[in-house]
DNA sequence: TTGGAATGTCAACAAGGCTGACATATTCTA
DNA sequence: TAGAATATGTCAGCCTTGTTGACATTCCAA
């Protein structure tokens, strides 16, 4: 701790510029541009959105999940994933089952098409993050995560960690 | 430099593992999310969207900044930012002068009520990236923005390059 | 066994992206 | 100076992805 600043308590307490927030909030969100770019090319390839890409990076993640649990990460309503579900079934990348012990829950799955554009998705996000990683260097790789992790609102942070240290 | 890994040139040569990466990329989603969270309340209150911010906050940040600037700032094409900056007109949020040396161009201002609705947001967004900011240290601050900064693409680098240090 | 809660689907609407075509004013250039 | 190029605005229409409302099915508890 402590670079900058004169640490007064147990936590540093920053002195921070308008300036420097302004910066930080510009980073932000030129940097979610670059995020979203690569992904969204392929998907504009295939007719779909980011929307499917959420879906499928999560259903992914979260293999049997239900709608009512991927609603929640996702944060958008019911309607709205369904339509996005529909398509992803209708094209044979997402398998919906009728929950055993509660039918009125539906369980999901990838496909064998739908891991394989997962895998086209992730690689080239995965490619962009490992290159900002490189040129940051690793310390600047844990501040990374540390702060935004400090940004989200606690039920995000809930789902996040819910998920962080599952291997897959 | 070095941690967790055999430096082998100049640069460490950072371990990345698939589940690293995987972090940081659903750590970049959540955190987007509480980024906006803030803004939009406000926003919807005023049946404003992000658009709307978008366009306040470069228009603040550049005052008398072209259309055309803004057009590639935002990355947007001209009939979606006209859609929105006719709304500001009209609600009297920005001002659109006709140049002075070139008449084809209009450069954009903030009117007094147009500042007042930056504030308000601005200060909302700020107050969390503070927080976040503290929360995580000022060692995690400078790698979040190196990171951000290696994420982003190079057209985008150059917008972001040339707000920097305008102290405004 | 029945009424309420939970889950998911269908329909319709809005915001905000997009493309294409075109008008207008102005500036630059051959 | 005529014509090309630039900067902006506008109309029309499309798509994705949010929204709300209405409704069907299923489960569970009183």
């Amino acid at each position: 701790m402590a670079e900058g600043t004169a640490p007064k308590g147990g936590q540093a307490l920053l002195f921070l510029t308008d300036e420097q927030l302004r910066k930080g909030i510009e980073a932000m969100f030129f940097a979610y541009r670059g995020f979203t770019a690569d992904p969204d090319r392929i998907l504009a390839e295939k007719d779909y959105g980011r929307a499917h890409h959420r879906a499928i990076h999560f259903i992914n993640r979260s293999p049997g999940t239900t709608v009512n649990n991927l609603l929640s990460i996702l944060g958008v309503t019911k309607q709205s994933l369904n339509r996005v579900l529909r398509t992803l079934v209708e094209d044979g990348l997402v398998r919906s089952e009728v929950g055993r012990q509660d039918k009125r829950e539906r369980h999901l799955y990838l496909t064998e098409a739908g891991m394989a554009l997962e895998r086209e998705l992730s690689d080239a996000q995965r490619d962009r993050m490992r290159a900002a990683y490189r040129a940051a260097g690793s310390e600047a790789v844990a501040g990374f995560r540390r702060v935004l992790e400090a940004m989200m609102d606690d039920s995000m942070r809930r789902h996040y960690e819910a998920l962080r240290d599952r291997p897959k």
